[in-house]
DNA sequence: CCGTACGATGTACAGTGTACAACGTACGGA
DNA sequence: TCCGTACGTTGTACACTGTACATCGTACGG
């Protein structure tokens, strides 16, 4: 299944992610909650991975039939919504006020990065509809602060926050989809390297791509590894600030 | 199942990768070619997505029982390799010397924006662990030249690489996901907006989310949407190579 | 005290990747 | 020339997914 926020009936999402559900008049008391499902759920999430989220999984960790959860949430489309916009409503927002907007744009970004670390899944999840619940709400509002009085018309404003944004969640996709590749294959990345080293190293004529066989080794050298998640996200983040401060102060010198 | 590249055995993939190959001593012909199975694959995730690429419907195009795929690929994972190899492969590479920097980087950057238009699922795929096919390395050798006598060491330079494609990518990523989001949901982006609307008219305080209300207003405004692909790759493209310049040109004042 | 609203659940279905065994073909060696 | 065998092809089967549907039992409003 693809994993996709927003993909069910609009308005009965909503209804759910604003939590906008009255108890039932008759009938036999329900068992569980639709916070305790999606808890559930992003703590299996958490532990083993987005993939061991199934219905059946869930259920059984809540010990309860599947089709029972169909009685909190209409379908998986619409958990993923309410995991998404829970662990969004839980983020801690320090107050950003005060602090040069270099510091604020980089709490800004240390935040997502510390929200994809604790909930690796979250990364992957493809937003192309956002959920629009409290939690998504509260986060944009929050983060827009850190844009606040430099200058910046509203439309570069949202664009510059959607660009941090997207660099810290591509870095967070990186490093997950690195670190699954492991998990899920079994190997390490030192062992996938070392049983593929020896036949690459009879394919791969290193004079027909000089440059790559030599940037390729310096990188692997310097990083003990072929990728570096931590490398690769405080270069990127000096280049976002960067290119922001470039928007920020467009004239750099004036004729006095 | 998991779209993500190298989750097969390493040393047959690569085999496969490079065409080490033999021909069959004995036995029936080949009806099919691993270069065609591949192309069609190809054809097939070009018209109807990634989703649509299962080893069933995939054979049926090709007029085969499912299983005889089984004989040109170990699996679907293998597949992937090839696929993404393969279109990596056929981009063209055009020759960068005498560009001034910022024109060599857009010219990289545009190639893979044009690859992931032509074949949107490409974005999509897990590359945690890279195709180490000739497609994949001939693309690095060439991207690498692109930021060639910038005075930066091997390490930045493929640091600088990696954040100019991750830009790309997410950016394509981004743009995929929207863009299946309205196939999948049956919904346009006004449509599902629009049976959004009125329920969050309901629940949303503008007076507690004042500047999410504001720059989220300004900014569906100005782009017909809430989410407008094309406005955030050049407004990022340019924040990404004024993020590079100051690593080019690290001291601009120097005490004379 | 009963009708009914509603929570819980067992079964079933269409779909996935692919393991396995059976079958048929066409060539190398005798 | 002819057979053994390497190898392409395929039908069946299995474990797994999300969830539609029908059924059953519960507990409250009138």
């Amino acid at each position: 299944m693809t994993e996709r926020t927003s993909a069910g009936d609009p308005e009965r999402t909503l209804r759910l992610l604003w939590r906008d559900t009255r108890a039932p008049a008759r009938g036999p008391r329900p068992g569980l909650t639709v916070d305790g499902v999606v808890a559930a759920a992003i703590e299996l999430a958490d532990a083993e991975g987005l993939a061991a989220v199934t219905m059946r999984r869930l259920a059984r960790s809540l010990g309860v039939a599947p089709m029972s959860l169909y009685t909190y949430v209409p379908g998986k489309a619409e958990l993923l919504d309410l995991m998404l916009d829970t662990v969004y409503a839980r983020m801690p927002r320090a107050d950003l006020t005060g602090l040069p907007w270099r510091d604020r744009v980089t709490a800004v970004a240390t935040a997502n990065r510390e929200l994809f670390r604790r909930h690796p899944w979250a990364a992957t999840v493809s937003t192309g509809r956002p959920p629009l619940g409290p939690g998504q709400m509260a986060k944009y509002e929050h983060e827009l602060t850190a844009f606040a009085g430099l200058g910046l018309d509203d439309v570069d404003l949202d664009a510059a926050l959607t660009f941090v944004l997207g660099f810290v969640q591509a870095a967070a996709r990186a490093e997950a989809e690195f670190a699954a590749a492991g998990r899920d294959s079994g190997l390490t990345d030192e062992q996938w390297w070392e049983s593929a080293q020896p036949y690459l190293a009879r394919v791969f004529d290193p004079a027909a791509y000089p440059t790559a066989a030599r940037v390729g080794a310096a990188a692997g050298a310097a990083h003990g590894a072929a990728y570096h998640p931590d490398h690769a996200y405080e270069f990127g983040l000096r280049r976002v600030l960067d290119g922001l401060a470039a928007l920020v102060s467009p004239a750099p010198r004036r004729v006095p």
